[in-house]
DNA sequence: TGACTATATGCAAGCAAATACATATCGACT
DNA sequence: AGTCGATATGTATTTGCTTGCATATAGTCA
C-alpha cells in the first residue's frame, strides 16, 4: 500500500524488476525468463511451462535459446521422442540460477520494504 | 562485475529498474519519465530535456502528458509565449517526487550491492 | 512399425508501440 | 504589429515484437 486514504499517492505502488545483462547491455534474462525456466523444473517440460504462462511455444523456445545463446551454457535439457513426445529438464546450472534468483528475490523484497515505507512517507505529506 | 575472470557469470551483470505502478497495473512513471523530468528541473524546458535525453518533443510531452494524468496532479507548470517561447518548471509535488526517487535510487544501489555479491557467489563456483 | 506428442525451426502475418511529420497556439520583446 | 521558439496535439508511418502456421525430427510404447 502506498499511503493512508486521501493522499496523494494512494494507490500508487512501488514495483521493481531485477534481470541479468551482458556487457553489451543486451538482456539475458529477467523476470519472464525465469518464471518460464521455473515452469520447467515444476512441469517438467517446455510446452507446459509455455501453456502456463499463456505464451505460444514458439516464443517461449525462443526465450530459451536466446538465454542459453547469451549465456553461453545450457540451462535446460532437452529430450525429443517418446510417447510422451519429449520433455525438458533443467541442467545444474539452471538449477542454481533459479535457486539463487529466488532467494535473490526475497532478500529484494526485504530490502525494498524499508525503502518503499521511506519513499511514500517522504512523498505523501 | 559479476566475478572472477573464468567464472560462469563473468561479465554478466545484476541489473535493476524501479517504477511507480497504479492498481490497475498500468505503469505511471519509470526511470526515463524520472529523467526526463530531473531534466527539465536542471534546464527548464521540455525541449531541453528532451533534447538531453535524445527523445523526440512529441515522445517526451507524451510522456509527461501520461504521468500526470494517471497521478491526478500536476508535475510540471508550463509556460507558452514569450521571445524564448516558452519554458516549464516543476511544481513543489514534481520537485517532491524526484527528490525523493534520487534517494530511493542511492539506496537501492546500497542494498543491492550486497545482494547482488551473495548472488554471484552463489552461482559462479 | 505405426501412432502420439514435445522438441526444433523457418517464415508469413498481425499488432501495438515508437517515431516522424505536420500544424496550431501563445505571449514577451522589438 | 511582427518575430521567435517552446508548448500542444492529431495523424501517418515505420518498426520491432508476437503470434500463427507449417513442417520436420525424434523415440517410446502398443
Amino acid at each position: 500500500m502506498a499511503g493512508p486514504k486521501g493522499s496523494k499517492y494512494y494507490d500508487v505502488f512501488l514495483k521493481f524488476n531485477v534481470w541479468l545483462e551482458n556487457t553489451g547491455g543486451e538482456s539475458i534474462l529477467g523476470n519472464g525468463k525465469f518464471e518460464l525456466i521455473e515452469g520447467i523444473d515444476q512441469l517438467g517440460s517446455l510446452k507446459a511451462a509455455a501453456d502456463k504462462l499463456g505464451i505460444s511455444y514458439r516464443k517461449a523456445w525462443g526465450m530459451i535459446r536466446d538465454a542459453e545463446e547469451k549465456l553461453g551454457f545450457c540451462l535446460t535439457e532437452k529430450h525429443r521422442g517418446g510417447q510422451h513426445g519429449g520433455n525438458s529438464v533443467l541442467t545444474e546450472e539452471g538449477k542454481e540460477l533459479i535457486e539463487a534468483y529466488k532467494e535473490l528475490l526475497i532478500e529484494f523484497d526485504e530490502a525494498i520494504y524499508q525503502i518503499t515505507k521511506k519513499f511514500f512517507n517522504k512523498v505523501n505529506k
